[in-house]
DNA sequence: TAATATTACGTATTACGTAAAGATT
DNA sequence: AATCTTTACGTAATACGTAATATTA
């Protein structure tokens, strides 16, 4: 299994259609399909009820969707994490951070951060109140 | 960045050492030095110093390690999930658990399954005396 | 019949292995 | 010199796109 399998398969639970859920990963649906039939193979159990025509997430595939989301989640604050602590090296750093962040990776980032360059200030923005500045 | 970079880097990270990561992987050293390098360019920060001879961990990579195996215990831990609730289909199951998983994913993952099977008895193993059971 | 998912198949990307080179202790 | 990492390059696996098929509303 890789990330692109859990892309996927998030795009296509949330619009529960592979063509306009193609549409949006800029993929054809053949592919889309495909890799997705390898997912559920590989997890042992169908995460849709594949009709014909149309598509459902299974119980199994609504238990999945927010713990793929998480896991998805736990892969970009590492690389946050990563980039936070390997930037920087002086003067002064903005952060700008969303809530799912500041709840348990920002204060191990800051230690890490602090740590490593303690000369740095550190100059804190809450950008959920400015949600529509994020893509 | 997909989950094989991550496999790769906590495998070189915590032998410090592409040869016998590789070992361990399965894989031959010059894939595995390549796929570390594509890590390192797409995070935009070297996770390693490079050395002609040798490889460690940089204050970066040392951030980034834990956050990696969170990363990978959360998409274990989806999969699990989703057998879980997709394979519960009555009787009784014998869930062994270990310390991790038994803080935050099974509490949710008994609420699904109690949710979409309620005949279903579940006795709860806790394997974490047991470890030498676990490879 | 219009919209959707899947199958079939050829193509292109890319991860891999082997061989060789470079570098450090 | 021995060990380890990296570069070069051909091969193989596989994700992708196009075209065609199947199914349902």
């Amino acid at each position: 299994m890789e990330l692109r399998h859990l892309r996927y398969f998030v795009a296509v639970a949330e619009l529960q259609n592979i063509h306009r859920a193609a549409a949006k990963l800029h993929v054809s649906q053949p592919p889309l399909s495909r890799q997705i039939r390898d997912l559920e193979d590989e997890v042992g159990v169908a995460l849709f009820e594949h009709k014909a025509n149309s598509l459902r997430l299974t119980e199994a595939g609504r238990a999945f969707l927010p713990e793929a989301r998480a896991a998805l989640q736990r892969v970009d604050d590492a690389v946050q994490m990563a980039r936070i602590v390997g930037t920087g090296q002086g003067g002064e750093i903005h952060v700008g951070y969303a809530p799912s962040l500041a709840a348990e990776l920002l204060p191990r980032a800051l230690k890490y951060f602090d740590e490593s360059s303690p000369g740095v200030r550190v100059r804190l923005h809450d950008l959920s109140t400015q949600a529509h500045l994020l893509q």
